[in-house]
RNA sequence: GCCGGUGUAGCUCAGUUGGUUAGAGCACGCGGCUCAUAUCCGCGUUGUCCGGGGUUCAAGUCCCUGCACCGGCACCA
């Protein structure tokens, strides 16, 4: 039986794992499930990365021991995979024995290789952000961060021979063109290596948090040289020759775009100097960008997309991210989307299928349906069509097309029972045969879909197979089972609904508010962009103090503003407000207006100037010192010549007096309002 | 600064090597059916394929150029 051994990156555990990592492993999942499915010897490995020094910052914050911390965490992330019905069958921690054993023998054989040399790394160092720190970073000499004078810090450093192997890393790269897709990243990649490589520090000093370089306990292996390695200690390297001899090379790593260099470059580079294999493919998958993800925060009603794969399963979530994003590019999440897809392909398409079927081999053949004679065929040939492209589609890991073609088969069973109408058929007895065999040929296409699903919802699939009459465990079926069957007995079970449908939004997606806040102030249109957040960020560099304020958005040019009217809009488009807590510093009469008021407020980061339009319901001087709330991110307007950047919120009934909205209590300026 | 990507229907996107009237889903309109989860099926409306120039018998697709947005590198991992 041919093998297949796959893996995705492992996970630094400095934050519990979110959405854009459970892409990563659903995508990976989807693929190692095709292979079983395919007939290969599946291997899927995932893990963690514990040796970040965030990660032992971070335990030390909660005042735990790094390791008992770990294995908290690796706690949550694998109940967090097996929630989502992730099927790896190993999970490696970067701190296990047999991980620390294979990477001190890899780095041996570097060293023998001659490709480790000692040198010293020295630059300026900030005690507070455990980082080396570029000359032009500081500012005035300082840590722009901490505003504390950096140290020059000279250490003992171990190198790596990078540099050694980029001839022959553009020569794999030439021979081996799908070394590395998408296309996009592959030449990204070959543009690094035509412009050199440097040699690489692989170590660090005066850590204890790592794994130690095998001659030097005093230096301990760098996170990143560490981290990889884990795709061969997984299968046994220095540890069990034998089931590393099975497994490596490995067949496909599943990464993330930001992270290719690591694996196209320094990886293959380092297993060249250990004389190993290559591995045989890289996927660099995009990025999901989350357009709601600050709903769930804000909004109680809302729930996490964890939490929604708990709620409804984990197969919508896992159809939606295969089906919905071209697997490469990067994707989109948002509830709008979710639940149209979740009504349209699983509930009104395939579900009601299943329904259907269930409800018609009940009431017309007792449940039990068998082919009645002569077929038309049709529904065998768009199921064989659709078998075809679909492992088509998915040997080249364009999975959103694979599902798309599995799709067809329920499109065109749902058609066929139209064109058909079976329970025409039921009333006239003569056309017995043919009523048999429609339901016969229908239960089949829902089969053979059913199949090919498995790897994508796997536990709905594999109910839908029980309820069409296939009897046997699950895990034994083939893709060759996606073959029309025409022969044969089939008891048809109904059974509830699989996918309700979800009728209105829950929550606060239809409340209108009783008082609409209206523009008050100056400013043509609505911002219509809003910063995408990927939610995938693969380092656990994320200081809080290195992460870009909200207010460093620029603004956006704005579109035109659209006649509102009384349509509803998406809490997506609510978030798209920058809304934020002001202090009042001055306000002035807008001389020759009747009802404008020039502010410069205090928006904590920031002072502004404002225009609004509520001369006539405040006096400038009680206006100041008083907490406003503003939109932050309008696109600036001149008003009577002075340019107005913002708008007040207030409460702005028709033909009255516009009254602030404030706070019952004290909130410092720059808060986020939402 | 250097390099790359994207820009297609109201929305989200697909368009493989240039080849007939540019597609899908959603939304919208009309009609049909009743087995089914107010589901399903059929028909229909909507497009300066970002702008401009060029190559070609033929361009959404190739070339040049402009604009907008995103990303990589330059500056670590």
């Amino acid at each position: 039986m041919p093998t297949f051994y796959l893996t995705t990156a492992i996970d630094y555990v400095n934050s519990r794992p979110h959405l854009g990592t459970a892409y990563e492993k659903i995508a990976a999942d989807v693929i190692a499930r095709y292979k079983r499915l395919a007939g290969f010897d599946t291997h899927f490995v995932m893990g963690n990365d514990e040796h970040s020094q965030n990660v032992f910052r971070r335990a030390r914050e909660l005042g735990e021991e790094p390791l008992a911390y770990c294995d908290r965490m690796a706690v949550e992330f694998t109940e967090v995979w097996r929630s989502l019905d992730v099927s790896l069958d190993d999970f490696i921690r970067t701190t296990e024995p047999r991980h620390r054993t294979g990477v001190q023998e890899l780095v041996r054989r570097m060293t023998a290789a001659g490709d480790i040399y000692e040198g010293h790394y020295e630059g300026w160092y900030c005690v507070s952000c455990e980082a080396f720190k570029q000359e032009k970073d500081l500012v005035e000499g300082l840590c722009p961060i901490h505003r504390t004078r950096p140290d020059w810090l000279r250490e003992k450093n171990y190198f790596f021979r990078l540099s050694k192997y980029r001839d022959a890393l553009l020569a794999h790269f030439e021979a081996h063109p799908d070394f590395l897709v998408p296309e996009i990243r592959r030449n990204e990649i070959l543009r690094l290596l035509e412009s050199g490589l440097d040699d690489i520090s692989v170590s660090r000093a005066g850590q204890a948090w790592g794994i130690a370089m095998p001659e030097d306990p005093a230096s301990v292996i760098y996170v990143w040289v560490d981290a990889l390695i884990n795709y061969i200690t997984a299968v046994g390297y220095g540890t069990d020759p034998a089931a590393f001899e099975r497994h490596w090379p490995a067949d496909l790593h599943v990464i993330g775009k930001d992270i290719t260099r690591f694996h196209c470059v320094i990886w293959p580079a380092m297993l060249m100097s250990a004389g190993l294999a290559l591995p045989r493919q890289v996927f660099g998958h995009g990025w999901l960008h989350l357009k709601g993800e600050k709903m769930s925060k804000s909004l109680g009603t809302i729930v996490d997309p964890l939490e929604a794969a708990q709620r409804f399963g984990p197969d919508p979530l896992r159809l939606y991210l295969t089906k919905e994003i071209t697997f490469g590019s990067d994707g989109d999440f948002t509830w709008d989307r979710y639940e149209d897809r979740y009504n349209v392909d699983l509930a009104n398409n395939l579900g009601n299928l299943v329904s259907r079927v269930g409800a018609m081999a009940e009431k017309y053949r007792d449940g039990v349906v068998r082919p009645g004679g002569a077929s038309d065929g049709r529904l065998a040939e768009t199921a064989r069509e659709a078998a075809g492209s679909y492992a088509h589609q998915m040997d080249a890991f364009a999975l959103e097309r694979g599902a798309a073609a599995a799709f067809r088969i329920v499109d065109a069973a749902n058609e066929y029972i139209a064109g058909t109408e079976p329970w025409a058929l039921a009333r006239d007895a003569s056309h017995a045969d043919r009523l048999s065999q429609v339901l016969f040929d229908v239960a089949e296409s829902v089969r053979v879909a059913a199949v090919l699903l498995l790897p994508i919802i796997p536990r709905s699939a594999a109910e839908i197979l029980r309820r069409v009459g296939h009897t046997g465990d699950v895990q034994d079926v083939r893709l060759r089972d996606a073959d029309w069957r025409g022969q044969g007995e089939r008891r048809i079970l109904k059974g509830d609904a699989l996918w309700p449908r979800i009728v209105a939004a829950e929550g606060a997606r239809n409340e209108v508010p009783v008082s609409r806040p209206a523009i008050v102030a100056g400013g043509a249109g609505r911002q219509e962009r809003q910063r995408n957040h990927p939610v995938e960020q693969q380092n656990g560099s994320g200081d809080a103090a290195s992460a870009a304020p909200a207010a460093a958005q620029e603004a956006a040019p704005a579109a035109p503003a659209p006649a509102a009217g009384n349509a509803q809009i998406t809490i997506d488009d609510v978030m798209k407000l920058d809304l934020r807590v002001a202090k009042v510093l001055t306000a002035e009469k807008v001389p020759n207006s009747r009802k404008l008021v020039k502010l410069s407020v205090d928006v904590g980061s920031e002072q502004r100037t404002l225009v609004a339009g509520i001369a006539e319901a405040y006096e400038p001087d009680t206006l100041v010192g008083r907490t406003i709330v503003m939109v932050f991110n309008l696109k600036p307007a001149k008003l009577m010549g002075i340019e107005s950047n913002g708008m007040v919120l207030a409460a702005s009934p028709d033909g009255g007096t516009p009254t602030l909205v404030g706070f019952e209590g004290e909130v410092p300026p720059g808060t986020r309002v939402r």
